[in-house]
DNA sequence: CACGCGAATGTTAACGTTAACATTCGCCGT
DNA sequence: ACGGCGAATGTTAACGTTAACATTCGCGTG
């Protein structure tokens, strides 16, 4: 069935059936109270009659805004932690009765400027750019300035507000943690090299340990599945001197506390391990594994927040959110 | 900033610059070849210069239809799937050029009256509905004439198209698998007992032993997690008769492996072991679980068919969507 | 009973776009 | 030079809603 122009049934309609102007149908619409009960009784019964179904097209034509936020993906949405950055986001929009209006970006087309330019006619009052990586044109892009514009992501760029999880501060609570506990000797694993999330959580483990004079040794990288975790603790079985290791996730984590465990060893008695993401709550038997929990959620409503109240100031916003370490049982004082 | 009316350019404030007529600025806004190229470029240039953004209302004013679906959300996007089925339908959307405007509904207004009232006032052509379980107003909701509307149910609805994965030809075909293989002694562990994805998958499981003529054994339920699988694993392994279990998600699969074995028992080799959802690849070390992946993306993007194009007929369609069983190391042949 | 006054209802215009039709332009052939 | 003709551009009206203003209604008061 058509749903083009003359479909459906407009205020006027309404009206007419009603016996009274559109003026009034429309203030029986938007719930004023200067209406007669009759009357409006009678408009009721006419929307009803007539199925009505209000044109958000004209409204927002007139009121010039559409409550709603855009919301560019690339990717999958499958990817740790994006999906209850979206949840934080939808949450966050629940809130003030915003709409979020999904854009899904094949890869072959997923940069900035197309996403915004798709995004830029479609109904939104802004719009918040979270596509794979870094996009090509990440450097170059410039957003619309009619449209106040979010990007999710680490770097920050010179026009547009950015806003993304802390990594750097995940090392850095985790090396603190270890630390803390006496341990001097912390290797990183990390997962798949190329990742952006694996180099960033390297550097500042590198940093952090530089700072405290630790030593630093070449990490190990599997590809984020628990089966490399293994074969990577096998080898850090011969690694005498090291007390604590930083997984890049927490699969890895598992793997390598499988393997340290299949070697004699225990954990964390022996060797405590922590993990990233805290995705493995539940899942696996008898093991309640230390990890960071990112704090996704949040970052989905910050950014619901910068599109929707842009700041003011020349230089846009660079927001780091940060998450938590979560204590379980895979990290001990280091032995002695 | 402001964003209301008479924030940003107009097309006439485009073609008073660029001195031509408002159709002619709007030939060159839809790529129209009817325009000469010095005119389209000075057009362009002062399109950029006023940093023009075409009006999402106006246009769909006078088009009538805002190539767009709505989604109606309650709960989480972490449970099992959704992220998925969302994933599909903003695929689906994708490929034709579609949008998805989402609306989250807070846990206490989740009903299909209210998220159906509040979409219609949306810029949404049709809508999908997707609910937390079974909305209270399930059977008493009557979708707004003027919205196709598909409410993804494992129920079907007298005058709404419904849509979701088949919980019984999973069971059905686990069932089926197992037999294949020489087992008939079948037990099946549950989840939450409420849940009503565990509640059709045990139906299933009975239904389809008893076309069998298979004993049925009175099942136990864990809570979805590994420990509760591990616990039941326990208990299972005094039931000497029983070579498969069936288990109502992948962690409790789990569970069930890791007592079996810590009792002395193998998996598969004395029994096999079987959970659903798919969703432990690669976080295991050495595991290769069987399992019943769900078709998810297939769901979200059946969903968005039915939204756009709704079917003729005077019976709403109640598609069940199959899913697939994953062979991998937890089931072999019944011992002898 | 006319007056006044607030409450209820009606009228007009405008939001930005584009389909349909109307006009003008530039160029070719004679 | 002129008619003719297609290409380019312009004009008008309409999509559905609501703010702003205009009008009418009903009722109590002097």
């Amino acid at each position: 069935m058509a749903h083009g122009p003359g479909t459906g049934a407009s205020l006027a309609d309404v009206a007419k059936l009603a016996k009274v102007s559109t003026q009034t149908a429309s203030r029986v619409a938007n719930g004023s109270d200067a209406v007669r009960p009759d009357t409006r009784e009678r408009v009721l019964a006419a929307m009803a009659e007539l199925s009505y179904r209000p044109s958000f097209a004209a409204r927002s034509l007139r009121a010039g805004s559409y409550h709603s936020i855009g919301l560019s993906m690339s990717g999958n949405m499958e990817a740790t932690g994006r999906r209850f950055q979206v949840e934080g986001l939808t949450a966050a929009a629940t809130r003030r009765r915003y709409a979020i209006t999904l854009l899904q970006l094949d890869d072959d087309e997923a940069n900035l400027s197309e996403a915004s330019r798709r995004m830029a006619s479609l109904p939104v009052d802004g719009q918040i750019l979270y596509l794979g990586a870094t996009p090509p044109d990440f450097a170059t892009f410039e957003p619309p300035q009619a449209l106040p514009t979010v990007i999710i992501s680490t770097q920050h760029h010179p026009y547009c507000a950015t806003i993304s999880n802390d990594q750097t501060g995940c090392s850095v609570s985790i090396v603190n943690h270890f630390v803390q506990k006496g341990h001097r000797e912390i290797r990183f694993v990390g997962g798949r090299r190329e990742s952006f999330a694996n180099v960033s959580r390297q550097k500042g483990w590198e940093q952090a340990l530089r700072m405290r004079g630790l030593h630093v040794v070449e990490p190990m990288h599997g590809d984020w599945t628990a089966d490399s975790g293994y074969e990577i603790g096998m080898q850090l079985v011969n690694d005498k001197s090291c007390t604590a290791i930083y997984a890049s996730n927490d699969a890895i984590a598992v793997g390598i506390i499988y393997a340290l465990r299949d070697a004699g060893l225990r954990v964390p008695q022996d060797i405590s391990v922590i993990g990233v993401d805290d995705s493995l709550v539940g899942v696996i038997p008898h093991l309640e594994l230390s990890s960071y929990r990112f704090n996704d959620t949040q970052v989905g409503a910050l950014a619901f927040d910068l599109a929707t109240n842009p700041p003011e100031g020349k230089k846009p916003p660079h927001i780091l959110v940060p998450g938590t370490l979560v204590e379980r049982s895979t990290v001990a004082q280091a032995p002695r």
